[in-house]
DNA sequence: GATTGAAAGAATGTCAGACAATTGGGTTGA
DNA sequence: TCAACCCAATTGTCTGACATTCTTTCAATC
């Protein structure tokens, strides 16, 4: 079967341009956790209607990205720790699945790619671009949710990490942090090509492990 | 540390109730799988205006429950067999954690609610009122994710189940399917209050087969 | 001095109306 | 029969407005 190609060219509208624009801007910890997002400013900064800027701030408050008090407004939330807590524990549930499933079912060609948004992560580790390295080690694990064969699994993920970008952005700007990611990072790849999907469940878990951690320390000490 | 009691009472806005409204209606299956949904009828329906009726809208969307295509406009998602599938595999891996969980932590007194949502659903399953059933059985689900000890996989979950309303009201429709889940929920009410995670989880899973076979069948056969 | 109360200013919730762009479907013509 | 074309319906977006609700400031009172 071959994959279904959708040929229909989707015209991008403004609204979902601006939930890109700033889905990106909270991914890259522009806003403090906490502060109020006002409306106009907003409109006058992306340069839109008051409407069209509402609906996205819809989608997102639907994405738990943004809390929408009723007249009070939108805001960045400010995770407590058992949210965070909670939020990673259902993340490793989640992704062990996911990297077990991809250690079994991930193509040659799939597997190559993986190891190239390694290698790029690795050079992301060791330079001070920490925007980079964010980004980075999310593509890395983009392609293994892409190949776990459950779409579902793959969103899912992806919703649970966007609500804690802020603080891997934080903890990635740590090189050490960085470094010892690419460590463990490794060692899931190595566990997916070898296809060995108990190694690869194991060294997920201690990924997440660490990252927790870390997210944690960066929460508390705020830095 | 007492449970923060949030003593703000939060105003109700028109988008809210909007978004409830539309959401019930599409629980209840009172739209066609794939059929659309026209703004200005809605509009009119709701006695809302446009710009109100599209925040409720993007909400929605942002929760799968609709689509919405450029210049086409909102409809109600036709789920494939492979989505439907991919729903129910990490609603499993989900829901087995939060009834092994719950079977560990639940208090004697939601234990007694527990309880007695399931004589509530008993009561239903003979009864000719499928709607009943329908709610009766998420109360029931929605005891056991309420006492799992995390919010994040409460929420995920019930946003994964929202998405497979449909068929679930359209199988819990037959009664001899409500009368076998009763019997089901029955064995994973007596795991859960033994304190047995291991049957609880095996109950569970076993449920959710069956329920996704329901599903399936009710899937394929358009009743 | 601290607390209460009131008033002004700012921001949100919601609406009405409008208009361009796109889609879907039916009609015409070859 | 099929292709091109046109039109009604619908969506995407904007402007502008107004009532309601929060926040803050400032004065008055205890």
């Amino acid at each position: 079967m071959p994959p279904e190609i959708n040929l229909r060219i989707l015209p991008r509208t403004v609204q979902q341009e601006t939930v890109d624009k700033l889905r990106l801007a909270i991914f890259s910890g522009m806003f403090e956790p906490g502060s109020r997002l006002v409306e106009s400013h907003l409109c006058a900064e992306l340069g839109i209607s008051r409407p069209s800027l509402r609906e996205a701030l819809r989608s997102l408050q639907a994405e738990r990205l943004i809390d929408i008090v009723p007249n009070r407004g939108p805001s960045i939330p400010a995770l407590t720790l058992e949210e965070m807590t909670a939020i990673y524990e259902v993340r490793e549930l989640l992704e062990l699945e996911a990297v077990g499933r991809c250690s079994q079912r991930i193509s040659k060609d799939q597997l190559h790619e993986l190891e190239k948004s390694l290698s790029a992560f690795e050079e992301a580790a060791s330079s001070n671009d920490s925007l980079a390295r964010v980004k980075t080690a999310a593509d890395f694990y983009s392609i293994i949710l892409a190949n776990c064969g459950n779409p579902i699994l793959e969103e899912v993920h992806r919703g649970l990490v966007a609500r804690i970008s802020f603080f891997r952005a934080r903890s990635m700007s740590l090189k050490g942090r960085a470094q010892s990611s690419l460590a463990e990072m490794r060692e899931i790849f190595e566990a997916i090509a070898a296809g060995d999907e108990k190694a690869a469940r194991k060294a997920s878990k201690k990924h997440i492990a660490k990252a927790k951690a870390a997210a944690k320390l960066s929460m508390e000490t705020g830095t």
